[in-house]
DNA sequence: CATATTTTATACCGTTTCGCATAAAAATCT
DNA sequence: AGATTTTTATGCGAAACGGTATAAAATATG
């Protein structure tokens, strides 16, 4: 019959805590230079019980891209607080976009996905379903709140609210890439309060 | 006394011609995953001949962004002819951009730095530099393009070109991103046009 | 308490990695 | 022609790589 606990030796881990230490690993490294023995170390799971857990490398990076998107649509529908203007939404998206970017122990790691799994997405198709569907899923979710915007005037109505949130989607790529190329801070907010203001209309 | 011929064997290849050989493995691997046996073959040359001619693999990797480098300031200032109407400019440095970046053979390699130096940024100091580097040295091609417009009444005189470029960059950037991950030619066109509508004024 | 099951720990395996030592080959210089 | 210099070719070698075999440890089941 069933139980609650399952039978064997217990885990002597969290599989969501392993998931977000081996993601700090490929954040820095990316996926190709981060080894299992740094993987091992950093997550202090011994490699058999990685594979045991998580499957292989790749699936492993998998995972933490995974994480990685749902965090970040977590974040994304934070920023986009209905109950605020437009303007204060896509600032809020930016400004939390970049706390994330710049943080970093010797350099700003930009963003996970487009810093990381670009550089795969030639050589593993799933890698590159997961990036084009993050990047797909991050539109839409401003997509439907520049549609709103269009209903409540905030934006005119002949608006485009799929364009306008590519467009507010490529400032974000831009600060991902920039943040991770070495750009300070201050060049990165007046990107972001440009974009805002680009796409917002001037204040 | 000195010669116009170097004395000893002459080198059986082009700097140039190798260098580029490398840069197409570089492009679809990134730089960890490209092994040096990998570039031995594609380039044709043992690897005592690779590192007598260019050092070790970070070397000769950054040899390939350099080149790289250079191919897109000429074709950036190709397409910024002042020749031509701002709108065009723009209109013709996402169209180039795009030729370069949906080429590929197992898939759209998107653009070579953009795509393989942000994974290495952090690890790799030397080419975080050459990659913030590039990407200011884009912007401010564009930005000089931006100065003319403002003086020719192409743009609004309170118009800033630094910042408009900066916005004018992010468009690319994102195509870049966008193009590796798989979305398609007519989108990320349809990307390009809204971008120059945003910034040009839409027509 | 014995058995079954799952996780952990150690150690190992074959392969690939980067880089170089060594020597042959091809040119110039004296 | 012989010496010198530089490049090419072969192959090595130590280290790191991803992955796994094996056995001990820790739990549930009967």
């Amino acid at each position: 019959m069933k139980s609650e606990k399952k039978q064997g030796r217990p885990r002597a881990f969290d599989a969501k805590t392993v998931i977000g230490r081996a993601r700090e690993v490929f954040w820095d490294k990316g996926f190709s230079a981060a080894s299992l023995d740094t993987l091992s170390a950093a997550t202090k799971l011994n490699r058999p019980s990685l594979y045991g857990a998580f499957g292989d490398k790749e699936e492993l990076y998998l995972d933490a891209l995974e994480d990685y998107r749902e965090d970040s649509m977590d974040v994304l529908s934070e920023a986009l607080d209905p109950a605020l203007p437009l303007r204060e939404n896509l600032a809020s998206v930016y400004a939390r976009a970049l706390k994330i970017y710049l943080h970093g122990d010797t350099a700003a790691r930009g963003c996970f996905l487009i810093s990381t799994a670009t550089a795969e997405a030639i050589q593993h198709a799933r890698i590159r379903e997961v990036l084009g569907r993050s990047l797909n899923d991050f539109d839409d979710a401003i997509k439907e709140r520049m549609e709103l915007a269009v209903e409540r005037g905030e934006l005119p109505t002949d608006a485009d609210p799929a364009t306008l949130a590519r467009l507010a989607s490529a400032v974000m790529h831009s600060l991902a890439v920039r943040a991770r190329a070495g750009d300070t801070r201050e060049t990165l907010e007046a990107l972001a309060r440009s974009g805002v203001d680009l796409i917002c209309g001037r204040k």
